[in-house]
DNA sequence: TACCAGGTGGAGT
DNA sequence: ACTCCACATGGT
C-alpha cells in the first residue's frame, strides 16, 4: 500500500473549555486578526497554528464550544497551554461587559458585531519578535515574516508533518516554532533580511544582541507594572509606543495597554470627532475613556474599522 | 504608477 | 516640542 496523505496525523476534537462559546467568524477574529501571526485556515475549516512550543488545531464545534487537536508526537501539555493562550479561565462569558458601551454608542456597536471578541495571551518573547516585524505591514505580510524566520531560525518541533501549504513548513517536515531570542541572537542582520524583514532587520538583530547580554531581563519586564514595563520595551530599538502597548496586550494581558495604530487613528477621528489627534493624545484619550480593559476596547474598534472598511 | 501597510528614529525647524 | 522623511517590501 501507498501512503498518499502528506497531512499530518492529529489527535481526535477534544472538548477545550466548556463555559468558553466562540463562533467560527469571532475565533477567526481572534487567531487571525491582527493579535498573531501563526495560524492558518485549513481547508475543513478548522484552524492550524503555532505558539512557543506547542501547536495544534481548533474549532468552534456545536454550540460554538471550542474543540482541539494536537498532532502526532508526545504530549507536551498543549491542552493546558492552549486554554491559557485563550485566556479561558478569564470571564469565559466575556469581558466586553464591564467596558461602558452603555455610554458608549459607537462601541456597543462593536460588541454587538462580534461578540466573544478576547485578547490572546502569547509568548511573552514571541509577540515582541511578531511586532517588531509589524510596522508599515499588512498582516498577512507579517505572517509571511514570522513564517520565514520559523523555518530558517526556528527550531523543529517533536511534532509530525504540517502539510498546510500555507504554513511555514512542506510535507514532511517538522513544524518549526519561532526562533527564541538567543536563537535570534545568532543570525547575522543579513540572514534576518532574507526573510523580508527589511529595515525591521536592523532592529531585530539589534534587539536580539541588547537582549543576548542581559539573560531575564525580558522576564522580568514582564512582571513589572504597565508603565515600568512599557519604558523598558521602549528603550529597545524599533519599539516604539504602538508595539510596546502591542506586546504588552497580546503578550502581558495587560487589557490597560491601548495600541494607536493606522486604524485607531482612523477609527477615532471618524467614529469619536478626534480628527487630527496625534497617537499619543489618541492613546490618552483611550485609556480614560475606556479604562481598565481600554485594551480590549482597542480590539473590538480595530477588527469593526477593518470589517467596514 | 502612486499609494498604503497594526511605526520608528533621526534630522531639521 | 513639532514636522518631515527614510527605512524594505509587497499588494492594489
Amino acid at each position: 500500500m501507498v501512503e498518499v496523505s502528506q497531512e499530518p496525523d492529529w489527535s481526535g476534537w477534544r472538548p477545550l473549555s466548556p463555559e468558553l462559546r466562540i463562533g467560527p467568524e469571532i475565533l477567526a477574529e481572534i487567531l487571525d486578526g491582527g493579535q498573531a501571526f501563526r495560524w492558518n485556515l485549513q481547508e475543513d475549516g478548522a484552524w492550524s497554528g503555532l505558539w512557543g512550543a506547542h501547536a495544534a488545531r481548533v474549532r468552534a464545534g456545536r454550540g460554538d464550544r471550542l474543540e482541539w487537536s494536537s498532532p502526532a508526537g508526545p504530549d507536551v501539555g498543549t491542552g493546558p497551554a492552549l486554554a491559557h493562550y485563550l485566556d479561558a479561565a478569564r470571564d469565559p462569558a466575556g469581558l466586553a461587559d464591564l467596558l461602558p458601551w452603555r455610554s458608549d454608542a459607537h462601541l456597543a456597536q462593536c460588541i454587538r458585531t462580534l461578540p466573544g471578541l478576547r485578547i490572546l495571551r502569547q509568548p511573552f518573547g514571541e509577540t515582541l519578535l511578531c511586532f517588531l516585524c509589524s510596522s508599515a505591514k499588512r498582516i498577512a505580510q507579517i505572517k509571511q515574516m514570522a513564517a520565514l524566520m520559523a523555518g530558517r531560525h526556528g527550531s523543529p518541533l517533536p511534532f509530525g508533518a504540517a502539510g498546510d501549504p500555507s504554513a511555514s513548513v512542506g510535507a514532511g517536515e517538522r513544524f518549526r516554532s519561532l526562533p527564541t531570542w538567543p536563537e535570534l541572537s545568532a543570525a547575522t542582520e543579513g540572514d534576518l533580511r532574507a526573510c523580508r524583514l527589511g529595515f525591521r532587520a536592523r532592529y531585530i538583530h539589534q534587539t536580539a544582541a541588547f537582549l543576548a547580554g542581559r539573560p531575564g531581563w525580558l522576564e522580568e519586564t514582564e512582571q513589572l507594572p504597565y508603565p515600568e514595563a512599557k519604558a523598558r520595551l521602549c528603550g529597545l530599538p524599533g519599539v516604539g509606543e504602538k508595539i510596546a502597548d502591542c506586546v504588552l496586550l497580546y503578550g502581558g494581558g495587560r487589557l490597560e495597554a491601548f495600541p494607536v495604530d493606522v486604524w485607531i487613528l482612523r477609527a477615532m477621528a471618524t467614529r469619536y470627532g478626534l480628527a487630527g489627534w496625534t497617537p499619543r493624545q489618541v492613546a490618552h484619550f483611550g485609556r480614560t475613556h475606556f479604562g481598565p480593559l481600554a485594551g480590549l476596547a482597542q480590539q473590538y474598534l480595530f477588527a469593526w474599522e477593518r470589517r467596514v472598511a
